[in-house]
DNA sequence: TGGTTTTGTGACAAAACTGTCACAAGTTCG
DNA sequence: CGAACTTGTGACAGTTTTGTCACAAAACCA
């Protein structure tokens, strides 16, 4: 049962829509006010939103652009100027799929399907990040390198999640910091120094030398 | 960078698609021999599909079927035939997406980085899992419930997990224990049993009593 | 019902994890 | 160069996690 944001200023084929939604087992809001949708996505936290590009006020890129800035959950465009350019547009904007107007209810139900499956239901294909011929293992907290296979604990997986998520970028002690103990709890400066040399112990005895380099007066960085 | 398996035996169209697909920065691999595609993947271990329909020997059906009994790695589509019935037929055999012929190379582009996007870079937006108004964070492995959050060790966060994964079916004690301990190490059989009587512990402790049910010879189960 | 098998519980010790300290080594910049 | 600051290291103790044991409770089956 997913909770589905439908943004599209057409109530007859907003409502038939939804009802063709809900018939098939999910929860669907329409937004009722198109200045500021913002208050109701919020609120209503959805699975996944169905986006209209042509809307009343602001257009569906400027909302797409909008929940980006705090959120990564899938967007699929509804347009009828459905011309390549469109499609290209939609998709580099961070959206997820393109599905030209008017809808084919079969179409719209079989690619919500397939993008919910893919988000919230397939685990195995984003379960590792590959980095220097290793992979770490973001089920179980592992990396894999030559054959052979260690455990790194919470720590040590969060800075080196951290540090890959970033790759090619510095990553401040301040930012790993907040990463490893948001807030709620003091830890001393040195705590972390002490915390990346056990991750980078475990890593060389692994046969990665030099994963980390030290950016002196900046922070950490794996390039 | 990543690899992409190109599924099409038209040679020119294949190379032209490789050419582009490669500039803009990934590696791709052309199938040679369509009467068993799956050596060439298995060896490839691509990153994405794109997997054509009309092929010799066993279409894109065929293989899409074959792939995802092994594999989740996204597929998508590539076809002229690009009627509604065929879309949908794609996204409910387990594809991704649908590019009809012929393929604009922007589209194509965009499509890919998208959901390469979605799969490999995206962590936050299935990083939970919802149940009984409670949620599991999949990346800190901690449960919110009622306003409380708590931590839970390694073995509680495998365990509930592959209970939630499975949620409405009974989990045999069997799997579980591979799930925990895959066989590189023997434990007791009631090791389990304890684990899971922590586990349990943690989730009446946060008010989700009853939560995890026994099935007495057959397993556990959360419905 | 009663014996057998399966599952649950509290306690315990070994092991692993974590934060801190004192001090060493490295870097920056006048 | 040399003082000031930043980062690294080995050791230590407190805490948490983990597997096992002995025994209790529950479920199954004849």
């Amino acid at each position: 049962m997913y909770r589905i944001l439908l943004v599209e200023d057409d109530k007859n084929l907003a409502s038939a829509m939804k009802t063709q939604i809900e018939n098939w087992g999910n929860d669907v809001h329409l937004i009722s006010d198109f200045k500021d949708i913002m208050p109701e996505f919020n609120e209503y936290d959805p699975h996944l939103v169905l986006l209209d590009i042509m809307l009343p006020f602001f257009n569906g890129y400027h909302w797409c652009e909008t929940i980006r800035k705090g959120s990564n959950v899938p967007i699929i465009f509804l347009s009828s100027a459905s011309d390549n350019m469109n499609i290209v547009m939609a998709m580099n904007m961070g959206g997820d799929d393109f599905i030209p107007k008017p809808v084919d209810p079969m179409v719209l139900t079989a690619k919500i399907q397939a993008i919910l499956r893919r988000n919230y239901e397939i685990k195995a294909s984003m379960s590792e990040i590959e980095f220097e011929g290793a992979s770490l293992n973001l089920n179980d907290g592992t990396v894999s390198f030559d054959g052979q296979k260690i455990e790194l604990t919470k720590n040590e997986f969060r800075i080196l999640r951290v540090l890959l998520e970033n790759r090619g970028k510095i990553v401040s002690r301040d930012s790993l910091m907040t990463a490893l103990w948001q807030d709620d709890c003091y830890v001393e400066e040195n705590t972390l120094t002490v915390n990346v040399a056990r991750l980078r112990k475990k890593m060389e005895d692994l046969g990665l030398k030099d994963l980390i380099a030290t950016k002196p007066r900046a922070g950490y960085i794996i390039s």
